[in-house]
DNA sequence: CTGAAAGCGCTTACAG
DNA sequence: CTGAAAGCGCTTACAG
């Protein structure tokens, strides 16, 4: 192949016997342009191969059409099946509509990761892939009015575009299905207290035990990092604890693969019902456990907060709150 | 917090009494700046909070800082922990050295999506992920000379970069293992054919078997798409096939855990040892069935890559070929 | 050690 | 329907 030097805008100007202006129209879609200039620019820029330079076109407008998302600096959150799978959903939805996405890590300090990314004018929003209590990210980028999306909700502002699962109806319909199921002392294996979606879950776990009148005692909850391995101890403690234990509620998949794991491992058979977020995201697996899936939709979730930030992007009317549909399997 | 209107390297200029030449330069750090007009400038950018333009900087010396990647358009690959894993080793890296990490979506079509980003000049170099034989990508990238690493290696090029695990010999050091710890029959179940590390680990399977003289039947290989269902199923049809099957070779680490998902719900309890890559990838679980997990280092692969590819951008000297050590364990 | 000026490749009022 | 010109916010020879 040629090694052919850089055809810009104003090669394909020359080229058509046009002003860089009406090429750029041209490719803008403007109306006001004549069809038959229209047709002789493409065939120009076919013919020569032109592409334009994202770059340039930024800086003279200053969309640089990139979503921003950044690198958990815990290995625990990114090997999470439901970032992936959001992350997944949110890379397919901007390409889809013409953005890329573009990830930012900056160690231990996700709000500093957020600043540059801002600062440097790389990216025209933002996704936060979850709530953290009490995040400084969300305060920043309130505060100058960048736009953004938080996945997950926020306890301190009601003025922030969210997309969220309702999880504390979620958390209590799940625990109600296990007690239809005929379970009479349930667990919950949570994880870290400061994620949002770890309060609501236990929330709702709570107002499950209260309304059916069941027995409850603080060592039935275990709370620990999103990882297999506390999700392997967690399982292990609550049932040395409880003996009697015939169900458990678990808020995270990585936990509940954990906690399944253990439950395999030990000889005597359990009679046990499990209540898991994502169970399904780890396997098909029937295994001899009676397993109860509760399905968020990551990947939507990650589709949806795209779609509403390039929406918000392109001054389109979204609503501030979207909450995503869950199901309850098994 | 007040709406200040935009900081550029104007403003700093006009308020540190200098050039905008200089205030680049002290930014640049080059050397020939009076280290008392570095510092005044340093302490106005501070005071007056500004950030240099990402764009602009890359429009005027078209270095964009980006490293460049496809998102995969199956998911099965997505989903992948070696996906995972060294996508997570990239963005860490890139974000380590000051770059970020770009990705493209494009539906069905990789070279297209490659394509899109090379020719906006998004991205300084890119990465791929994966090594498809016939990879039309490799081809269009080493034709217009644009820098890129390939994981895993090519087979039409030796002229390419590329950051790749000894699969070959990996994967008969797996299978001599398992013969070691007694096995007499060997199954083999690996992913598609068509990609590069299938047919090399198939290789070295291969060849294992031929040094230890061991049976060999086409019923003992299987060969689906990467992902925990067809794992399940080839398992069972293995077996089936070959009831005195002692021992199986498991290319990838979603094909074995649903391998083993179906190991673990079968009654009869079989005496197999399973030798797969990226095993501990999916579990620490030590289920009844005897593992020799492999680990090719995946995080290890996107860190090199991208360091590799970096340097490459920032001309220092690399190796064409990096080979990247794995680990037998069990 | 520092500045004036051209240039990177686009977009977009403004004018016709 | 189209063009000339200014501007986006930087970098970098060139000159002193």
């Amino acid at each position: 192949m040629e090694k052919q030097r850089k055809v810009t805008m104003q090669t394909v100007a020359d080229e058509a016997g046009v002003s860089k202006a009406t090429v750029s129209r041209a490719i803008g879609n403007y109306p006001d342009i004549s069809d038959s200039t229209k047709k002789k620019i493409f065939e120009v820029m076919e013919r020569l191969n032109y592409h334009p330079s994202a770059i340039a076109r930024s800086l003279a407008n200053r969309i640089s059409k990139n979503v921003g998302l950044v690198l958990p600096a815990d290995d625990d959150f990114f090997m999470n099946p439901f970032f992936q799978e959001s992350l997944r959903g949110v890379a397919k939805t901007a390409g889809k509509r013409g953005y890329d996405t573009l990830i930012a890590y900056n160690g231990k300090n996700e709000t500093n990761a957020i600043k540059r990314l801002v600062n440097s004018n790389k990216v025209d929003g933002v996704i936060l892939m979850r709530s953290v209590i009490g995040d400084s990210t969300v305060n920043y980028l309130r505060d100058i009015e960048f736009p953004f999306i938080l996945i997950g909700k926020s306890e301190e502002y009601d003025d922030i575009y969210t997309v969220d699962t309702d999880n504390v109806d979620a958390c209590r319909k799940l625990t109600n299905h296990l007690v239809g199921l005929g379970c009479k002392k349930i667990g919950f294996i949570g994880g870290k207290r400061d994620s949002m979606v770890t309060t609501d879950r236990y929330d709702g776990y709570i107002q499950s035990i209260r309304e059916n009148g069941l027995y409850f005692s603080d060592d039935m909850v275990e709370e620990n990092e999103f990882n297999k391995l506390e999700g392997y101890m967690s399982m292990k403690k609550l049932l040395e604890a409880n003996g009697d234990m015939d169900g458990v509620v678990i808020t995270d998949s990585l936990i509940f693969s954990g906690a399944i794991d253990y439950l395999s491992s030990v000889c005597e058979e359990k009679d046990i019902i499990i209540g898991a977020f994502g169970a399904e995201s780890n396997s098909f697996n029937k295994s001899k456990y009676k397993v109860v899936n509760i399905d968020v939709g990551s990947m939507k979730i990650g589709e949806f907060s795209c779609e509403k930030l390039i929406d918000i992007l392109e001054k389109k009317d979204v609503d501030l709150t979207d909450i995503v549909d869950y199901k309850i399997e098994g």
